[in-house]
DNA sequence: CTCAAACATGGAAACGTTTACACTCGGAAT
DNA sequence: ATTCCGAGTGTAAACGTTTCCATGTTTGAG
C-alpha cells in the first residue's frame, strides 16, 4: 500500500528545488529564477501534479467555499437560485457545498452542522420557515458564519435577506383578478401555511379581498411536491357558487390545479383564471402559459452569492434587499366583467334558489 | 487581529485533559472516562467548538467529498438528478461540491480542475458530448479519480455509466406515434445534434421511419434553454403537408413545440401530437400532460451516488447501468388512423391546391 | 498476592501546504 | 572599493487534526 499520490515535496524533489520555490511557481508568489520554473514546470506537466487544496485550505485557513442549502432542487424556482449562487461563486473563485433540507427542520441543522465543521465561508440558505428554524439561524449567528437568507421574508433586520415582498405581489396578483371582476376567489397553498412565504401570500390575498369587502375561501393545503389536487377541487368547484380565480401559491401548485379544473371539464381561463406564483420559466411555454407574480430566482441566487462574497472579502455589513417583483401576464386568467350579471342573476343563483 | 476560533488544543487545555483525548471523546475513537468526558462536554457545550473538518480531511486523507457536474440546474432533468445524487450522498455521510458547465467543455475542464485539487473523492458529471469531453474524461482517468456518467450513453466501457438506451426509447416512442397512423413525423432537438443523448435519440427516430418506409424531415435545432420555436414550427407547418407528429429530444422542447402549435392555431393532439423525452415530473401536470420517455433521473442520480460510494470504499469495479426506461402515455398524442384519408381528400390538402 | 489483560491517558509524529526569515549572489550606486 | 538592494533560494515553523506508541492504573482471574 503505497502512497501514489505526489506532494509538493516530492515535486520539490524531482525538480531539484526546495518546496518553497514550487510553492512560490504554483502560485505566482514570488520571485522563481526562469531556469527552477521550467524544471518545475517540466516535472508537473509529466506527473500531472496539482497542489493539495486541504493543505492549502489549512494553512491559509480559507476554505474558499460557500455553502447552499435549499428546501428541494426538485422546484425549478431553488433550482435557478442555486443556479444563480453557483455562476456568481465559480467567477469569483470560490467552490460551492451543496446540501437540501427536504424541508425538514433537522436536516436543516445537521446539514448546517456539516458546513461548519466544512469550514465553509459563508452561507445561501432558504430556510422552510424562520420561525420554526430560528434553532438554525443561531447555530449559525454563534459560530459567526455569514450567511443570506434567500427568499425568506426578512423578519430579522441583522440577517442579510434577499426576496421580493411577498405580501404585496399576492396582494396585487388578487387586486388584478378582482378588477377583472373575480369574486370568488380560491387560494391554493403549499403544505401547512408552515412556510413563511405562503404565510405572507396569504395575508396578500386576505388583504386584497377584504379590502374589497370579499370574502376569503377555506385556503386548500397540500404538499409541497407532485401534490393532487384532484379531489380538493373537485370540492371546491362542487359549491352552488364555485370560485371563478384560483390563486395558487406557487407556479407548481397552478399548473396541477389548471389539470385539475380541466380534468373536470372547467376550460382555463374561459370557466376559471388560475394564477400562480415564483415565474418559473417553465410557466411561459405552456399553453395557456401562467399568469404569476415572478421572482427573479436567478438573480436572487445571483445577488446572495455576490453579497456573500463581499461580506467575507470586505466585511461588509448585512443587508435586506427586497428585489422588485412584477407580474407576467399569462393567458391563465380572464376578465369576467362582461358575464358577471348574466353568470349571478340569470346563472347558477336562479337555477339554485 | 486575535485567532478567536478555538482548536482541540485549547479546548484539551481548558478541559485539563490532552488533544488526544479530546480527539477521543469527540470521534468516540477510543476509551475515555466518564470523568474526561463529561469535563470535554461542558467545554464543548459551552464554546460551540467543533473539530475543524479541514484538519480531519488533511490528516486522514479524505476528503468525504463528491463532485458533480452537470450541463445546467435549469434543466428539471439534471436538478432532479443532482438531488437524487445529493440525497445518497448525504446519507452516506459525503458532502456535495457541485458546479455546472453551461454546456462548455472549458467549464468541463476547470471544474474537473477544482474538483481535483479540492480532492473529491469521486466524480458524478453529465457531459454534453462524449466525445467532444474526451479531453475532460482522460483528466478524470489520469488523475485516476472514480467517476461515474449519467446520462451520457456509455461509449467507453471501462467508464462508469448509468443511463438509459436513448436510441431505443426514442425508437419505441416514434413507432408508437407510427402505429398511430402517423406519417410525416418531424424531430425537433436541441442546440446542434452536439449532445450524444440528442444524436442517439435522432438515430432512433430515423431507425424508426425507415423501418416503415417512411422520409425524415429536416430536424429542427435549437438552443438548449428556453428556445423560441415560433418561427421554426411555423416553416415546418406552412407546407402543403405538414407534420402531424413532433418527436422533441426534450420535455422542454414538447412544451415549447406544444406551445407554438398553438400558437398557430393547431390544437394538441387533435391536429398535432406532440411527445417528449426525459419525464420530468412537471409534465405529468401539465394540461395536456406530456407523453414521453421517462428517463428515471432521480434513481440515476441515487445510483450514481451509491455506486460511486461502493467504488470508493470497496475498490467496486467500474460498471455500466442501462436503467429501464418507459413511455409514460399522456394526453399529447393521438391516433390518426380514422381521420387520415377524411384530412388528406376533404382536408387542407383540396382547399389548397 | 501475582500477573496479565483491559482501560485511560499523553507525547509526538505525521498529513501537504504557505510564508516569515535568513541567506547568497550579482550588479548598481556611491 | 564599499555599500546597498533586489532577485532567487532554502529552512523551518506553523495550520488542526488523527493515531501510533509508550506509560501508567485498574481489574479480575488464578
Amino acid at each position: 500500500m503505497k502512497k501514489n499520490t505526489l506532494t509538493i515535496k516530492e515535486v520539490a524533489r524531482r525538480a531539484g528545488v526546495s518546496i518553497a520555490t514550487v510553492s512560490r511557481a504554483m502560485n505566482n508568489s514570488g520571485p522563481v529564477s526562469t531556469e527552477s520554473r521550467k524544471a518545475i514546470e517540466k516535472v508537473v506537466a509529466k506527473s500531472g501534479f496539482r497542489l493539495n487544496g486541504i493543505g492549502q485550505q489549512l494553512k491559509t485557513s480559507r476554505s474558499r467555499t460557500l455553502g447552499v442549502l435549499v428546501p428541494s432542487l426538485k422546484n425549478p424556482i431553488f433550482a435557478d437560485a442555486v443556479s444563480g449562487v453557483e455562476h456568481i461563486a465559480e467567477q469569483s473563485g470560490f467552490r460551492v457545498l451543496l446540501a437540501s433540507s427536504s424541508y425538514k427542520v433537522d436536516k436543516e441543522i445537521s446539514s448546517i452542522d456539516t458546513f461548519l465543521s466544512s469550514r465553509v465561508e459563508g452561507l445561501v440558505l432558504t430556510v422552510t420557515d424562520e420561525e420554526s428554524s430560528h434553532q438554525a439561524l443561531s447555530l449559525l449567528e454563534s459560530a459567526k458564519l455569514p450567511f443570506v437568507l434567500m427568499f425568506n421574508p426578512c423578519k430579522v433586520a441583522s440577517y442579510s435577506t434577499v426576496s421580493i415582498d411577498n405580501r404585496l405581489a399576492a396582494y396585487e396578483l388578487v387586486s388584478e383578478l378582482i378588477n377583472k371582476g373575480h369574486q370568488r376567489i380560491a387560494m391554493i397553498a403549499g403544505h401547512l401555511a408552515k412556510s413563511d412565504r405562503s404565510v405572507e401570500r396569504y395575508a396578500g390575498y386576505e388583504g386584497a379581498l377584504h379590502e374589497h369587502g370579499l370574502n376569503t375561501i377555506d385556503i386548500v393545503e397540500t404538499g409541497f411536491e407532485n401534490p393532487d389536487l384532484g379531489d380538493a377541487v373537485a370540492k371546491l368547484t362542487a359549491g352552488e357558487d364555485r370560485p371563478t380565480a384560483y390563486f395558487c401559491s406557487t407556479d407548481l401548485l397552478a399548473i396541477s390545479t389548471i389539470r385539475a379544473l380541466t380534468q373536470l371539464g372547467l376550460k382555463v381561463p374561459d370557466d376559471a383564471s388560475v394564477v400562480g406564483f415564483d415565474g418559473i420559466s417553465i410557466g411561459e411555454s405552456l399553453t395557456p402559459n401562467l399568469t404569476t407574480a415572478v421572482q427573479p430566482a436567478e438573480a436572487m441566487g445571483n445577488w446572495a452569492a455576490s453579497h456573500l462574497i463581499s461580506r467575507i472579502e470586505e466585511g461588509a455589513p448585512a443587508q435586506n434587499l427586497v428585489l422588485p417583483h412584477y407580474i407576467r401576464t399569462g393567458e391563465s386568467w380572464s376578465s369576467i366583467i362582461g358575464d358577471l350579471e348574466s353568470k349571478n342573476t340569470s346563472g347558477t343563483d336562479e337555477l339554485v334558489s
